[in-house]
DNA sequence: AATATTATGATTGATATTTATAATTTTTTG
DNA sequence: CAAAAAATTATAAATATCAATCATAATATT
């Protein structure tokens, strides 16, 4: 039985996709593997790494899909998907017709901007490129904050995010976060984007924090929020009592479903 | 069996089909199963790529990723593929080290984003959703102009704009745009995107339009710049000499590719 | 029926792809 | 640190595919 020889592009799909299984191959194997020279096997990485989807190294090739930009986004496989679901169905019911609403990043955040695909009556605006995506097809009507995109949070943040923030006013922003705890507040790993989420929440009539309870306790390096600046988190039914109850008597609102 | 020969068209259709099912095959193979010379085949291939029905690659050809996908944003990648690339290689080569470029909407300013993504060196301004998300992953340094998003083109377009494009400035802009005429300059649908895109040609050194030759002499609604804004053209061969001719006599480098 | 138009298939020089080999670079090992 | 091993790049030859051309067949037009 003679095989026919796959065609090219054919192969070079073939080859991502092997490699993307496997994480890493040597050329060898590839060239074993699917009966081809080792300059093709060459040939065909350069082009995959021209076209950005794996990345060449020393002997052979690697996936290039960066683990963490895969955990933090890997949506229902995360942790507290659950959760987080949970904590997003009942942020949209504190979204009021045709109000305008912010909606910030994190993976709690994007799953609110999911529930949001029908609601063509309001406006959101979103400094969150993820979030952007969910709603370009169709629903509400979208102003992305523009400025220097961060990768890691695939939001954009920075000083450029200023001049359209500074502009509006919004009724509810809906806000996530690394970290919350008492009397620290609300704290992020980028002061780029604790500025941005500080910004944003000056500018809003209400600030609803979308928080897990896995981020209680929890102070990272740069303050992005004021507990007094904060009127309703919501969050689960983990969340540590005595946080709760701290908040409780700072006149925050505290939601747990 | 001997099947009466069908119309032209009819086995152009049958052909699309025939790789829709498969997803790829070689012209060899539809050579000998349509019972017609490999000379067809190609032609027939070559209609059907202009159509943006199938992708024609070296051997063969493959269908389309995902049709439902691309026609959901009234996608025309797909039509007339070839020349947009080439064209956008060709703006490619004319990126040079730690530049800051512009890149608007369009499909084939979408295919110059597309081979940017190894170029860790330069900085990309972008209005484009599309664009943007190509980028997010990794590549250059990226910064999304803010606004309303327009669905259709999948864009930010109108006065939010302004505020970040009123603060930049860029080596060169690369357009697109849906006409090309004499005298008229670039036409688009959409006032608010025309707006934009003037905008963003006064912030520019330079402004190198892409436009395969589709959009030779077309003029729709809205004026998006005036001829004396545009520094270079890249068009494919196909371009009307005259028109050609045209801009030449206005100093408009004219590059056919 | 005669003619023009278009579609097809065969031919061929131009391109593109694959493989093998030699030269160079990088990594490993003693 | 240098020699050996392994991998990469560069080059050239062999192969396969493509695009242009042209003669012929099929179809449409007058």
């Amino acid at each position: 039985m003679i095989k026919p020889k796959e065609l090219a592009a054919e192969r070079q799909k073939s080859l991502g996709e092997y490699i993307r299984d496997r994480g890493v191959v040597r050329i060898e194997d590839l060239s074993r593997e699917f009966d081809i020279s080792s300059a093709t096997v060459r040939r065909d990485l350069e082009i995959l790494e021209e076209q950005g989807r794996i990345r060449r190294v020393h002997g052979g090739a690697m996936a290039l899909e960066s683990r963490l930009e895969e955990q933090m986004f890997d949506d229902k496989a995360s942790i507290a998907f659950r959760e987080k679901r949970r904590i997003a169905e009942k942020a949209m019911t504190m979204i009021c017709n045709s109000e305008t609403v912010y909606l910030d990043g994190g993976s709690t955040v994007l799953e609110l901007a999911r529930l949001l695909v029908n609601r063509t009556d309001i406006t959101v605006v979103t400094n969150s490129l993820r979030a952007a995506v969910e709603l370009s097809g169709r629903g509400p009507r979208l102003i992305l904050v523009g400025g220097e995109l961060r990768r890691l949070s695939q939001t954009t943040v920075g000083s450029w995010t200023r001049c359209l923030i500074e502009q509006i006013h919004v009724d509810k922003a809906f806000m996530g976060t690394m970290g919350l705890s008492f009397p620290e507040g609300t704290t992020t790993t980028d002061p780029n984007e604790a500025y941005t989420k500080e910004l944003v929440m000056s500018r809003s009539a209400k600030t609803i924090l979308l928080a897990d309870s896995g981020k209680a306790g929890k102070v990272v390096f740069a303050k992005s929020g004021d507990i007094e600046n904060i009127h309703t988190i919501i969050t689960d039914k983990k969340f540590p009592a005595h946080l709760a109850k701290l908040f409780k008597k700072q006149g925050i609102t505290l939601e747990q479903v």
